[in-house]
DNA sequence: AACGCCGCCTGATCGC
DNA sequence: TGCGATCAGGCGGCGT
């Protein structure tokens, strides 16, 4: 069990690499990541239904009590599972009795998985939803994400990047109205919902766009640009998300006898290496002109880019 | 009211 | 060897 943890290594969970911004040990769940999560464990979660809610933390429920999770859950069925953002929403019916939302959120560090209701839970478990024979689990090592009845941030979220409600023109004129560097905008939510850390360096560089611009200096046809190369970005994340070799999803090579959470070991397989451009490769080669890669901090968080091509 | 900044939280790493 | 400082970052809350 212990040594599966030291193994395990997914793309929906992690950190940087602390004293090493070169060495991406873990990728932090963004839209891609959720996205590709919630696709693959939909199959595995409607249909069934909660006989019983454990929580071994409650930070993550943030206002809703142990209690009212467990009123609203046990005896419920999964009916839906949508992803807003960054954030999952579970829904769960039952013949007489209103059905519920949960809202999950995956944090920096969150994974959601399914396994028999006789495997070990993990060292972080924050809640297990018992099944017949297996059970769902959240486990969160920095406790930063959600699994709640309430959830506020999410009423703020602005359009899905993916969308039609995600328009070039109403994205243009939010910037405009507004004095950040675009980098540090494009983690507002507000503007748009499920970009992080790592994709706002990726579609920058995409779009050749220096990140440190302020949002309302971009011309329109540059908006129109970072429009484009955010759905790119986030699109080709997914495509590649969904088409990781089933080999490398082996539930017997991770360790979990029951699978439904797909690992892949960076370090092996060059998955990330592809993937991604510039986040994580300062001093690297710039993939389109072969300058190093330069890492800045912006509101306390790296930024990677080309200071060559990104002007 | 937009925006900056802090606190939350743990694990990995590095210096002494 | 072991201990303490540092760092990663999504997001809510608070101050200006």
């Amino acid at each position: 069990m212990e040594k599966v943890h030291a193994r395990v290594m997914t793309p929906f969970s992690g950190t940087l690499d602390s004293r090493c911004a070169n060495r991406l040990t873990w990728v932090m769940p963004e839209l891609p990541e959720v996205e590709v999560l919630a696709r693959r464990l939909r199959p595995a979660l409607l249909g069934c239904t909660v006989r019983a809610v454990h929580v071994r933390r409650q930070r993550p429920l943030g206002q809703t009590t142990p209690r009212a999770l467990r009123r609203a859950l046990v005896g419920k069925t999964f009916c839906s599972l949508e992803r807003r953002g960054k954030y999952l929403l579970f829904g769960l019916a039952e013949a007489h009795s209103d059905p519920v939302t949960v809202v999950g959120h995956l944090g920096m560090t969150g994974r959601m998985y399914i396994q028999p209701a006789a495997a070990l839970l993990p060292k972080h478990a924050v809640v297990v939803l018992d099944f017949a024979n297996t059970r769902f689990v959240f486990e969160d090592t920095r406790y930063f994400g959600r699994f709640t009845l309430r959830c506020p941030g999410l009423d703020q979220l602005g359009p899905e990047p993916l969308s039609d409600a995600f328009s070039p023109a109403e994205f243009h004129a939010c910037l405009r109205g507004s004095r950040q560097a675009i980098k540090i905008k494009l983690l507002d939510q507000a503007l748009v919902a499920g970009i992080g850390n790592i994709y706002a360096s990726e579609a920058l560089f995409q779009a050749r766009i220096s990140p440190r611009r302020a949002s309302r200096r971009l011309r329109s046809e540059e908006a129109q640009r970072l429009w484009r190369a955010i759905r790119a970005v986030l699109r080709r994340a997914i495509a590649f998300g969904s088409t990781v070799p089933l080999s490398l999803a082996d539930p017997a090579q991770t360790g979990h006898s029951s699978l439904f959470y797909y690992g892949v070991d960076p370090a092996e397989d060059g998955f990330y290496e592809e993937k991604l451009a510039v986040y994580a490769r300062e001093g690297k080669p710039c993939p389109r002109c072969r300058a190093p890669i330069r890492r800045v901090v912006q509101a306390g968080r790296s930024t990677f880019f080309c200071p060559n091509c990104q002007r």
